[in-house]
RNA sequence: CGGGGUGUAGCGCAGUUUGGUUAGCGCGCAGCGUUUGGGACGCUGAGGUCGGAGGUUCAAAUCCUCUCACCCCGACCA
């Protein structure tokens, strides 16, 4: 590709909506445009390397068996409300009405779909097991979309869906999954990490994060020092250590003016923040909740929610709150009596809290539980935190932030259940087909591909989704001899099958250099009258500082060398 | 939805507080010339509904009201 034809211009100045790094440099190398929040078309340059990316997923799931198929988008709400999954959804979903008023949805995802289309084609366990995939734009209204194509309304996504006739098969096809996926990162040139997580409104037991590791990530995650344990935040099995036991105290009112935070609590009374309680408003589906938790521990919203079976979980909004006649600064589970309190574990042990008295401005001390108050539940809904100790082997845990670029679930059978997705089995019985189902992004991984490779200068694309392998870079191209030898040897190198991206451009090399580095092509060929005086061009990794002179008659071996690397 | 912010040329910004002539600057763009191993220079030129609507005023980018869009922080997730 010549760049004097290539759609697109390299911008110099960083946009000013561009916070994060892939963001500002999908941008400046015109890659993507923004069309509306969370909306984006492709370039050239950025669909090149879309393709890449999903000739290499569409690759591994081949070689693991699938077979690829291409559903529709618009799928009837209907379906949804089959399996309740439009509750889940809730507002994610992009619905419409066709002209006879039916209401329709922009697919956020298939199971739905594709277990309908299953249950039309499988009936015997002889069927089973499938694996059955698709790449295709997925619509999810997102409350925030955010930092360019991290987080986006319209995307494309792989997704692909097991069916098998038990637990076993599921197990099997998870794995393969598992391992096929390790391997589109690896070939990606993007080392992922594997975690626990949550499966949130997609449902289902096991799931298991493919993170790529950045300090500018927005999912933390925690992993052990010692083990393999690793787990997204959210879902972290979270073990505090436990206090020591104490007599308990009778209580104790005192006044706290104006104090209404666990640090104010804490340093007004001097008491250490794992002394206090702390509690927390919240509306669940309609009902209000309360959460008691140790002061020092934050709560995992995504724990409580699961706990609570709801779809919505939110903060209650201060009326709320005064609706129902707590102490907002100064609340209190003591004395609540006809409001579902849920507490984490953290309060079962040590004794002597101060806790709020559901009076204004004032605190009591030694409370203790079950002594003071009641709750309706004790459950894990803290937020796991470093230092704590591995659930798995006792070590301390440590914490990374990543984003997510994979996400795999063992669904089981709700969805094939409610729609109807049976088989036989060789005993002529029949069951609901287990489903698995396995995403991913194709969008976010190329932002986290450059947001894990770049440097100052621009990205540093792996080569193997690379738009280009060779920038191809003439320097004077007015002197005829460098005109003619970049031509030749761009001709040449096509013909060897390499990707060349030709700066054809009659700019200076400043100019030149900096979009090269900017664009991050893995490999730049540089030919200018000096580079010619001694019958050579220049050959330079963007990954690399140095740079070599390689005699005209080496150079197309050279480069197929590096490429094949 | 709650909190914070920004809308002026393709991009980055100044001007708005304190209303006052033809709305500026840098980059980029077009033409000509000189240049060229890390974002060259000169001259000439094109390019604007000042996000939108309404209002106040002799006069509005600037003041008032409403509204829209986008970005950032939280709930969501590939």
């Amino acid at each position: 590709m010549r760049i004097s034809q290539l759609f697109g211009k390299t911008q110099r100045e960083i946009p000013a909506e561009a916070e994060m790094v892939s963001h500002q440099l999908l941008l400046r190398t015109a890659m993507i445009h923004q069309v509306a929040a969370g909306v984006y078309s492709y370039l050239p340059l950025g669909w090149r390397v879309l393709k890449k990316i999903e000739n290499i997923i569409r690759d591994e799931m081949n070689k693991a068996g699938g077979q690829e198929l291409n559903m529709s988008v618009l799928q009837p709400l209907e379906l949804w409300q089959e399996t309740g999954r439009d509750q889940a959804f809730g507002k994610g979903l992009f619905t419409l009405s066709d002209r006879r008023d039916h209401k329709l949805v922009l697919g956020p995802t298939h199971e739905e779909v594709i277990t309908e289309m299953v249950s039309r084609n499988v009936q015997s366990y002889r069927d089973l097991p499938l694996l059955l995939y698709q790449i295709q734009t997925k619509f999810r209204d997102e409350p925030r979309p955010r930092a360019g194509l991290i987080r986006v309304r319209e995307f494309i996504m792989k997704d692909l869906y097991s069916f098998d006739v038990d637990g076993n098969g599921l197990d099997q096809s998870y794995n393969k999954m598992l391992q096929a996926y390790q391997k589109i990162y690896n070939r990606c040139g993007l080392p992922s990490l594997l975690v626990e997580a949550d499966s949130g409104a997609i449902g289902g037991k096991d799931s298991h994060e493919f993170m790529i590791i950045t300090e500018t990530g927005e999912d933390e995650f925690i992993y052990c020092s010692e083990c393999d344990y690793s787990a997204n935040t959210e879902k972290a099995q979270s073990i505090k250590a436990k206090l020591a036991d104490e007599k308990p105290l009778p209580r104790e009112e005192v006044a706290t003016p104006g104090i209404a935070t666990i640090e104010d609590l804490s340093s007004f009374l001097r008491v250490p923040q794992n002394k206090t309680l702390k509690v927390v408003f919240y509306v669940a589906d309609g009902e209000f909740v309360i959460a008691v938790i140790r002061g020092d521990i934050e709560i995992n919203e995504v724990k409580l929610k699961n706990i609570l079976h709801c779809v919505e979980l939110r903060l209650a909004t201060e009326d709320e709150v005064n609706k129902v006649g707590v102490i907002a600064g100064s609340a209190s589970p003591i004395g609540v009596s006809d409001i579902k309190i849920i507490a984490d574990e953290s309060i079962t042990s040590g004794a002597n809290f101060v806790a709020g008295a559901n009076k204004p401005d004032t605190h009591v001390k030694n409370v203790n539980y079950p002594r003071d108050f009641k709750v309706d539940l004790i459950a894990d809904i803290a937020r796991a935190a470093t230092g704590e100790r591995c659930p798995k082997c006792g070590s301390k845990l440590l914490s990374r932030r990543g984003i997510e670029v994979g996400h795999i679930f063992k669904l089981g059978t709700f969805i094939s259940g409610k729609l109807g997705a049976f088989f036989t089995d060789p005993d002529g019985v029949s069951h609901p087909i287990v489903m698995g189902c396995y995403g991913i992004g194709l969008d976010r991984l190329l932002a986290a591909a450059i947001e894990q490779n770049h440097d100052d200068k621009g990205i540093i694309w792996p080569l193997a989704i690379a738009p280009y392998h060779v920038y191809l870079c003439p320097l004077y191209s007015e002197n005829p001899q460098v005109a003619t030898t970049a031509e030749k040897l761009y001709t040449d190198l096509e013909a060897q099958g390499l990707e060349v991206l030709f700066d054809d451009r009659n700019e200076s090399p400043g100019v030149k250099f900096n979009d090269a580095d900017l664009l991050g092509i893995p490999i730049r060929v540089t030919i200018s009258p000096r580079t010619l005086e001694n019958n050579s061009i220049e050959v330079k990794k963007r990954s690399e500082k140095k740079s070599q002179l390689v005699p005209l008659g080496e150079v197309t071996a050279k480069l197929k060398g590096l490429v094949k690397d």
